[in-house]
DNA sequence: ATGTTATTAGGGGAAAACCCCTAGTTATAA
DNA sequence: TTATAACTAGGGGTTTTCCCCTAATAACAT
């Protein structure tokens, strides 16, 4: 019996999955949770061994709760379960002790598969996903990855929720020179030309919501 | 019992309604679908109440699905699932014959109320969309509704995918200076600011999908 | 028929974004 | 200790966006 946590802020998805989860005689749920918070809160009063992890929710993400579950004990597993097949998040989720990641357009059996293979001790990862990371290991294995750094990030933010390079000068008390640069680099290390593409850019790569 | 058809190209949540759904007496689930086309393959034969429909797909989007849907027959009765409390689009969708607007993030019980409701002839909308509909009602009742022209939204749907003015004159075979009168207009028309808040609004208005 | 909207396209100019460049300070890692 | 990276900020320039204006043609509705 494997006992399994489910962590999403989607209602519906959240008691779709239970349901679905709850017809496999071998899967035990054991809780769902609407948040992080509402979760790691639960944490040490159950039994599990796997969690399905929403990575983008309202308040504490994904990253932040594997992060935190996994130091409070080690030896559990978490399943990242996501939107969109992109490029920098999985790392981060992978880095914060994730053994899997499946997309949530996902069917049953594939989620059943990956619960299966991480409770033996394996991995999983969507075909998709997969893909993705060879395609471009391939393509880009001398270029080394570009991360943006903590600024940057503030600034994509601001970018994203709409505001000028003179207005973002004036919320972080920096010049707009200083925004201008960051802006720049921004571009270059996403590979985006313009902020249309750096807009879906950042959704798809968890650094904004909508 | 309420005979009801499900159409949502999301594996999970679809089957994950299905399975909520088919635990309430009253419901009976006669059909599920990934896209507008396979569904109205299978309308003819199916005893369908009520659709349980998903406003973004890929294909044939909600909107189009039900209109055909109800010009093959006008007493089905349709509920729109969606992801976001915008402005456009439920106005589309209730033009296209919808009777209700659900959150996915709404709870198994709202979603349960709102078949009830339908079926019994009314309408139901999640409160956050009453709220927006209040309180743009209230806020613009003098605007008349500025809706986006065929081109505009092909410009629209442009700009999303990064192209430029000059890009955008190429591929529609017009000029530069006509591209930035439908720019100005959209901007003007969606009332935002700029093109990052462009691309927000068009996510969510369902002009364009990440 | 006459008004409205859509689509087209121009002139002209202000503002913003974008792209070079240099360069100082601070912090962190080798 | 010495690179390396991050954050800061300036000069100077091109390109793009955005905004004002006029205006013609076509389509559609009252």
């Amino acid at each position: 019996m494997i006992n399994v946590a489910i962590v999403d802020d989607h209602e519906m998805f959240r008691e779709g999955l239970v349901l679905v989860l709850s017809q496999e005689d071998e899967i035990n749920i054991v809780g769902d949770f609407n948040s992080g918070d509402s979760f790691l809160k639960a944490f040490g009063e159950l039994d599990i061994d796997i969690v399905l992890m929403d990575i983008k929710m309202e308040g504490m993400n994904g990253i932040e709760a594997t992060k935190k579950a996994k130091s409070l004990n080690p030896d559990i597993k978490i399943i990242a379960v996501t939107m969109f097949v992109e490029d920098s998040y999985y790392m981060q989720m992978l880095n914060a002790g994730a053994h899997g990641f499946v997309l949530k357009k996902a069917g049953k059996y594939e989620l059943v598969q990956a619960i299966q293979e991480v409770h033996k001790g394996g991995n999983y990862f969507s075909q998709e996903i997969l893909q993705k990371m060879a395609f471009k290991a391939i393509a880009g294995k001398d270029e080394k990855e570009q991360q943006l750094s903590k600024r940057e990030i503030e600034v994509l933010q601001l970018i994203c929720k709409g505001l000028s390079t003179k207005e973002i000068s004036e919320v972080l008390f920096i010049s707009q020179k200083t925004v201008e640069v960051h802006r720049s680099n921004i571009l270059r290390k996403s590979d985006q030309k313009n902020i249309a593409q750096l807009v879906i850019w950042a959704i798809k790569n968890n650094y904004t919501t909508i």
